[in-house]
DNA sequence: AGGCGGTACTG
DNA sequence: CAGTAC
DNA sequence: GCCT
């Protein structure tokens, strides 16, 4: 005995299923055993009206959301879920014109709309197939009809281990060859010198000059030869040059005292390189000579970041951010059910360890920042109530008023008498705090050896530390649901990518920023025009990048 | 000569 | 406004 | 610092 066709499949067809050949084709599927959905579950086979469908890849994005009839969230889901696979509705047909199931990947649909011969996308290509066979069977762990974007980038997430191998064997990372050791050693110290300094486009301009060495790999034997790589010039050329002839820049390896203090105040969050070289250059040596030597440079919040000092300087284990995220999930469920809170940053990049855990919370179909500031306010005050909250970044008013006492407690304990005057501000748009787990939940004392800067004796008395819980950094950042992909690039990163996708708008005449990509309006004082701020997708399409998965965003340079 | 990211928060 | 952080 |  045969079963039919489409026994145990389940299909959701793109965009609507209300056009009368869809219909139609409802029907064959269904006499054929196959079941109609109407939201993501697994295994759902997604397809698309082939007259949505260009030659294998997907047409107009607008036009697509247009004659949407599923609901937003849908949307959101197929379009940030970098993993899914699309296929032409004309597969079906094909398989029932000959009663077998053909191979779908003669169908795939591809969802973007430029393809600007970017040279790692045939390798994007091998990761979705190499993905495609496996995803089958091992998928079984969520059977909800529930589930929302953030089981979809935990999925993503789950994937990377897969994506790493095949990015091994393509990609050139086995080189170890350093050609040009001695030359990047000394831009890489020019580097960091500058940015201790507060120079930062100096700086910034050392650190390309860096990357475009290191992308060479060949060795450098003359200042003609350097001069001709992109981002180096005539001064650093002549440096190169100095180095090949004597071997070393004069001057730059004596190790500086005051760059080893520059960079001890640094890591103190809210001293940044104007503070701490007026410190420096005053002959200040500790945070406690700072403090009263220039007790106006201490905000509170600066006292905050003295205070946990050590603990903000050790990397976060990448299960320990996801407990973070099932604590504050938990809190805000209880103050809006269908808000959504999803890690972003280097845990979203798929990285093992983490500085700082970044969040957006957002509300799906809600883009009035006065709501969104309301459920924040709540949230806020619950996880402050489960005393996971230790300490606040930044405040509005509302919040200026619950966190007074503990601020004025800080204030108080660093020799200052004056109360806190909580700000005017009455819409919150990101709230950034240390936040500590109860101490049951930690995970195994991971035994990553990092080096940690330490604070001095003399300034330990500030300092708040555990051996076993650390107080992490945590940033939540609002979301209007209209701009959640540009949103989402942003929190995502990296830096560089995002420099990249910025440079890349400004040459089209577009800018890029958190809150979309807009067409400028320079000259006449008419409003910037939005262009796109929802679709991660297509934002970056339109900047003519290859969609790439958030684990692929981690680049070093411009791309 | 002027550009190098755009935005939110503190004081 | 400068300074800091993201 | 380098690039336009």
């Amino acid at each position: 005995m045969k079963c039919p066709l489409f026994t145990g499949l389940s299909f959701l067809i793109l965009p609507s299923i209300e056009p009368p050949r869809v219909q139609f084709i409802v029907k064959l599927i269904e006499a054929n055993g196959g079941s109609m959905v109407d939201s993501l579950i697994n295994d759902t086979v997604i397809l698309i009206n082939d007259t949505f469908v260009e030659s294998h890849t997907l047409r107009k994005s607008e036009l697509f959301h247009s004659e949407w009839s599923y609901d937003e969230e849908l949307w959101y889901k197929l379009v940030s879920n970098e993993q899914l696979e699309f296929f032409k509705l004309s597969w079906l047909s094909e398989c029932l014109k000959h009663q077998k199931l053909l191979d779908k990947a003669d169908f795939r649909a591809r969802l973007m709309e430029e393809d600007n011969g970017n040279s790692n996308s045939p390798h994007v290509d091998a990761i979705s197939i190499e993905t495609q066979s496996s995803a089958e069977d091992t998928e079984v762990e969520d059977q909800t009809l529930d589930f929302d974007v953030q089981t979809e980038l935990l999925k993503s997430d789950a994937n990377v281990m897969a994506s790493q191998s095949v990015i091994e064997d393509t990609s050139e990372s086995k080189s170890t060859v350093k050609p040009n050791l001695a030359l990047t050693r000394a831009l890489e110290q020019l580097f960091k010198k500058y940015r201790l300094q507060g120079d930062t486009y100096r700086a910034r301009g050392y650190q390309l000059a860096l990357q475009s060495i290191e992308s060479h790999d060949k060795a450098i034997t003359s200042e003609q030869e350097a001069l001709s790589l992109p981002n180096i010039g005539p001064s650093i050329a002549s440096k190169i040059q100095t180095i090949l002839k004597l071997g070393s820049l004069p001057g730059l390896n004596e190790a500086d005292k005051n760059e080893e203090l520059l960079d001890y105040f640094m890591a103190c969050h809210g001293v940044g390189a104007q503070t701490a070289r007026k410190w420096v250059s005053n002959g200040i040596t500790s945070l406690t000579e700072a403090l009263k030597a220039y007790p106006s440079d201490f905000t509170w919040n600066v006292l905050f970041g003295w205070r946990f000092y050590e603990d903000w300087s050790v990397k976060i284990p990448r299960e320990e951010c996801a407990d973070h995220l099932a604590l504050m999930e938990k809190a805000l469920r209880d103050v809006d059910s269908s808000a959504r809170i999803v890690l972003t940053g280097s845990y979203r990049r798929g990285a093992a360890t983490c500085g700082d855990i970044d969040t957006v919370l957002y509300k799906p179909g809600c883009d009035d920042i006065w709501t969104l500031s309301q459920i924040l306010e709540k949230l806020v005050l619950r996880l402050k109530g489960m005393n996971y909250i230790r300490c606040p970044l930044n405040l509005n008013h509302a919040l200026g008023q619950e966190f007074k006492p503990m601020i004025e407690t800080l204030t108080h304990a660093a020799g200052f008498h004056e109360s806190y005057v909580s700000g005017p501000k009455e819409v919150l748009k990101k709230f950034y705090f240390g936040g500590k787990l109860p101490s049951n939940t930690t995970h195994g004392l991971s035994k990553t050896e990092q080096q940690v800067p330490r604070l001095k004796f003399e300034d330990s008395l500030m300092s708040e530390s555990d051996q076993n819980t650390h107080c992490r950094r945590v940033d939540i950042l609002l979301s209007r649901w209209s701009q959640l992909g540009a949103v989402m690039i942003y929190f995502t990163g990296n830096d560089d990518f995002n420099k990249s996708l910025r440079i890349r708008a400004t040459k089209r005449g577009w800018k890029l920023s958190n809150n979309g990509l807009y067409q400028s309006n320079a000259n006449t004082e008419k409003k910037d025009l939005l262009i796109e701020s929802f679709d991660e997708r297509r934002i970056m399409s339109l900047l003519g990048v290859v969609w790439c998965p958030p684990e692929e965003r981690n680049i070093k340079g411009y791309i």
